[in-house]
DNA sequence: TTCTTATTCGCACGACTTGCTAATTAGGTT
DNA sequence: AACCTAATTAGCAAGTCGTGCGAATAAGAA
């Protein structure tokens, strides 16, 4: 995603508005490397301005994506994330707390698909699973006691 | 997952009961390589078993996964798809119409993620994006023409 | 056949996202 | 500075997907 002051000029290159609200929203979302799900960013938008909508939020990030300026990441069940960053990246996620980090992938130009003559391939995903260094330790503390699961766990789980 | 007779054995083996509709859903899933999401195969079972619930092929489908039968794929923002391959395998998306494809890939040993050392990974899924011949046709005929959508291709595109 | 308990099924409900629209506002015009 | 008008916002209704719940039913053992 181009940062903020960029982002203002190809919105009014393009006769859209510059309101306060998507500007706060510019300013949260570049450089996020949180992959943050649109009501967490709500959330981080609220304390800055109270009264913006969860309405204007999703709006905003899917008129960022049509533009090229962000992508959506859908991993398992729970609401999608959204990611402003561009570069040929890929991700890992926690299954126990949920958290998406990036990741650089060497090899995957060596990847082969087999078997799918017929497809036209433009585009290619990798995701890891892991266990986070915070959660890992919360394992080995707690082998059988249950642990106080975050907001990120407990959304993961409820999935 | 199992042949629906292997199945039979395991659930009475945990005390679980074989009634007609795991049956059938047992037949339907079986070597099924279409990854069907539950609304799908409910309406596949529905023609051999009417007044079957849409609840109990959710309620099957959650419990063959927990024995570890079968897996869930979440793929862009539709609902979830089923699968009961088991094998090392990975798959490819039709962006126009949606179906999934099961594709073996070579190369997986050698992706190499940077950057995660306080990660313990323990799975990796490759997901391939592309256009599949059919699509590829339709594309061809109709260069700005609109052109009838099917079923999943109203469901990929109403994400 | 009887009994116990797992299962089914329908409906309400929850999470996430979008449709709709009246009120507001950005930003160009006079 | 006041005005105009199309774009935007905010709130609530509605849609999609999946789960919690509980009464009725049925599998399978006794
Ligand atoms: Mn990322
Ligand atoms: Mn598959
Ligand atoms: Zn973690
Ligand atoms: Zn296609």
């Amino acid at each position: 995603m181009q940062t903020p002051t960029e982002l203002a000029a190809a919105y009014r290159s393009q006769g859209r508005k510059l309101t306060p609200q998507r500007q706060l929203l510019f300013q949260l979302m570049h450089g996020n490397d949180k992959h943050p799900t649109a009501e967490s960013l709500f959330a981080e938008a609220t304390a800055q301005m109270p009264g913006i909508s969860l309405r204007t939020v999703y709006q905003t990030l899917n008129e960022l994506a049509e533009m090229g300026e962000l992508q959506f990441i859908d991993i398992g069940g729970g609401a999608t994330r959204f990611d402003p960053n561009l570069d040929d990246h890929h991700h890992v996620v926690c299954v126990d707390c949920g958290q998406i980090r990036d990741v650089h992938v060497n090899g995957t130009a060596a990847l082969k698909p087999v078997g799918i003559e017929d497809f036209t391939i433009n585009d290619v995903g990798v995701v890891f699973q892991g266990v986070c260094s915070t959660c890992e330790k919360s394992r080995a503390k707690s082998h059988k006691t249950a642990h106080a699961k975050s907001p990120a766990q407990q959304a993961k789980i409820s999935k």
